[in-house]
RNA sequence: GGCCCCUUGGUCAAGCGGUCUAAGACACCGCCCUUUCACGGCGGUAACGGGGGUUCGAGUCCCCCAGGGGUCACCA
């Protein structure tokens, strides 16, 4: 088997959304399983719509997400250039081909006489299609309306009678019945291709083995196999993989909530969490493991094992998998992430006064009680929100047995160390008291943070520290008195 | 509407004619650990869309229907 060689060809139109980052990836894993190669190219046709920011925006999430190629936008190449707008000359001389094979010709409807077109067909209970009328102009017509200074587009004459099929290599033997389809522009008014047509060419000219894309494009596909036919083209092998829909089972869009890669990473996702989910969604390995690393994921990727349904993106089990990559981290590493949350939350500079001991103690009790990254910011209201207390608090604060606990911990507290000895310092309460755990543990609890529940109560006061621990006990025991 | 794709528990999914009285994971529920919450451990509820075939035997193959989705642009 020759080498194979896939292709990422977002149009920069916009962030990168899920579904993209999902193509990017089986294209990735495709390329690195096989040993192949990976090209990015921009398909920037349309012109209204497509930003260079975008562009941008898009390389950096593939970055983001641990996604890198081999040949194309930022690397180069000898294929390129990987921008279509920039390769105009190249889509001229097949189009010449066409024009002069007379498999294409010229169409000067306007938009309004297609549209016309469009609602007579509908009103007659027929779908809409090209009528083709342009398609028996005379070659003088042609060059009188040209003479005009007239832009005409330019069709693909599609062949009556045909069967065109795909035999892709997820959904197997597709056929396609070319009378459903109608004469398709391959070139704009504008002289800019149109997809269908700079698709072909692009992928020819690069090398492209495979092309593993969505499934919304599979109804493309046969468009562009009568392009690579009548330019006598060699075809690449096809992947449709099916679409991600949102929770009511339609594609994923913006009324779906975050639908960007950078949203997630905005919201404190990791990109190893993201790289793993979406490996997930749509393709599953032959073991029963579910968090895998990136090298794992490409020895054991293939396209075999793509299912054919779409898969609902669910963000429970994108938690889940995030939580896991976060308690795989080590300390440092952890630190490092869960930093810039500490310092931009109300409570920056409580955390600034912390020493280094405490510090890494707070990192390590935000690990096991946060789902990504952004939870930083309102679990660390469980530290330094101010106690208030509510009515359960004050309940367990009021009872009976309260008061000689507050009193012997001021009393008591050692001049500890470290937070297990503020452990067994609590511990000896209830022993000297003859108390249960729970009636040492939840007045102090209450009277500390004004709430019956949260992070460990030694780590509290270990965070806090000892002076403010003790202020705080003493001020809810005048209170009660 | 035409064409095309899809259909296993709430979700992701394994299954590629017999070992399926159907795996695993998320979610959910229960129990345990525990001062509480979280974490963790253990266990549980829950599925082959419907109807015809083919076959000794069908979740697995074929047909029909239903449902969902995609596509029919001078958007990709």
């Amino acid at each position: 088997m020759n080498k194979i060689k896939v292709r990422f060809a977002p149009s920069p139109t916009g962030p990168l959304h899920i579904g993209g980052a999902r193509s990017a990836l089986f294209n990735y894993l495709s390329a690195r399983h096989n040993r192949g190669e990976l090209v990015l190219r921009s398909e920037d046709t349309d012109l209204e719509r497509s930003r260079r920011e975008y562009e941008e925006e898009i390389i950096e999430s593939l970055r983001w997400l641990g996604i890198d190629w081999d040949e194309g936008l930022e690397v180069g190449g000898e294929n390129g250039p990987y921008r279509q707008t920039e390769r105009l000359n190249l889509y001229n001389e097949y189009t010449a081909r066409l024009l002069e094979s007379d498999q294409a010709y010229y169409c000067f409807c306007s938009e309004e006489e297609l549209e016309e077109e469009r609602r007579q067909a509908m009103a007659r209970g027929q779908m809409p299609g090209y009528s083709g009328k342009c398609r028996y102009l005379t070659a003088e017509e042609v060059k009188a309306r040209l003479a005009q200074g007239q832009k005409p587009a330019i069709r693909f004459k599609v062949p009556s009678n045909r069967v065109y099929v795909v035999d892709d290599l997820v959904r197997g033997r597709v056929n396609f019945d070319s009378n459903n389809i109608g004469d398709f522009i391959i070139v704009k008014s504008d002289g800019i291709p149109t997809y269908n047509f700079a698709v072909v060419i692009d992928d020819v000219l690069m090398g492209i083995s495979h092309v593993i894309r969505a499934e919304e494009h599979l109804s493309n596909t046969p468009r562009q196999l009568m392009i690579y036919d009548a330019l006598n083209l060699k075809r690449p092998e096809f992947a449709h993989i099916s679409l991600i829909l949102g929770d009511d089972r339609q594609k994923m869009s913006k009324r779906h909530g975050a639908t960007s890669l950078v949203q997630y990473r905005e919201m404190g996702y990791l990109p190893e969490a993201l790289f793993n989910f979406l490996a997930l969604l749509g393709w599953s390995p032959e073991g029963e493991e579910q968090i895998l690393s990136p090298d794992e994921i490409i020895s054991a990727f293939t396209l075999e094992r793509v299912a054919k349904n779409p898969a609902v993106f669910d963000l429970d089990k994108l938690n889940w998998i995030n939580q896991q990559y976060i308690k795989q981290k080590d300390h440092e590493e952890l630190k490092t992430l869960i930093m810039p949350y500490l310092q931009e939350s109300p409570y920056a500079e409580d955390v600034a006064r912390l020493d280094k001991v405490q510090l890494d103690l707070l990192v390590e009790v935000l690990r096991d009680r946060i789902i990504c990254l952004n939870d930083v910011g309102k679990e660390l209201a469980e530290f330094f929100a101010l106690p208030e207390y509510d009515a359960g608090a004050m309940e367990i604060l009021q009872a009976d047995g309260t008061e000689p606990v507050l009193e012997a911990f001021i009393n008591g507290l050692p001049d500890y160390k470290e937070a297990a000895e503020i452990q067994q310092f609590i511990k000896s309460i209830t022993k000297s008291l003859k108390l249960k755990p729970k009636n040492v543990f939840m007045p102090l609890r209450c009277a500390l943070s004004g709430k019956s529940h949260g992070p460990d109560l030694p780590y509290l006061i270990f965070i806090w520290g000892r002076e403010e621990s003790l202020s705080r006990v003493r001020q809810v025991l005048e209170m009660i008195k």
